[in-house]
DNA sequence: GGCGTACATTACTACATAGTTATATAGTAA
DNA sequence: TTACTATATAACTATGTAGTAATGTACGCC
């Protein structure tokens, strides 16, 4: 009764997207998404972050495709790209970061 | 229109929990629970890892509520505890660590 | 008792990353 | 052009943690 192997890569994966959300801040900036669009200012505004902190934080949602990208003239206005993070976050924990 | 603001005592708990899952060899161990209740040495062997890391690893888990402990003797024998991880997992990443 | 085994824990090292400061880039406006 | 603004990036520091080796603890057997 051979157990099901799973690929090492898929497990570094899935790690890694959980790693990307493995952190208040950056549960925090999906929260404030969760509201709809936001530039990285409002985020600023909205999280009590420093500017340098935000922009990391989001390039790192953003590389795992949590959330995707708009520019306009000078403004960069972020949004959910993947809104099953909120089912997740429920299960996990009652129904947190969706509530 | 005021947004929901996300006590940061919640966002903390939540991001813990997703820290616990935020390691390859941790969402191994749980794969191989997933085929049911292994001891410690039995994981040893199904990971490749360390005693102690397996160990450490485990305590990790518990801790979150995700496996539970049952010992016999010098055996200490791990369970899930949280099957939802599975779903998670699911929904994370197609279907990973629980097919 | 003494010995061996299974697991837990401690101490340590190596590496990753969150946060900050300073700077770079790119767009706007005069 | 210069000056200003919004965001991104680089360099750095500080902290957290995965892995390992050694030791501790508790149980079973002789």
């Amino acid at each position: 009764m051979r157990r099901h192997r799973l690929p090492a890569a898929l497990l570094d994966r899935l790690a890694d997207r959980f790693k990307a959300l493995a952190e208040p801040n950056r549960l925090a900036i999906l929260s404030a998404l969760h509201g709809g669009e936001r530039s990285v200012s409002e985020l600023v505004v909205e999280t009590g972050l420093g500017q340098a902190n935000v922009s990391k934080h989001l390039d790192v949602l953003r590389r795992h495709g949590f959330v995707a990208r708009r520019k306009d003239g000078l403004n960069a206005f972020y949004r959910m790209a993947d809104r099953e993070v909120f089912r997740i976050c429920d299960i996990m924990c009652g129904s947190p970061a969706s509530s």
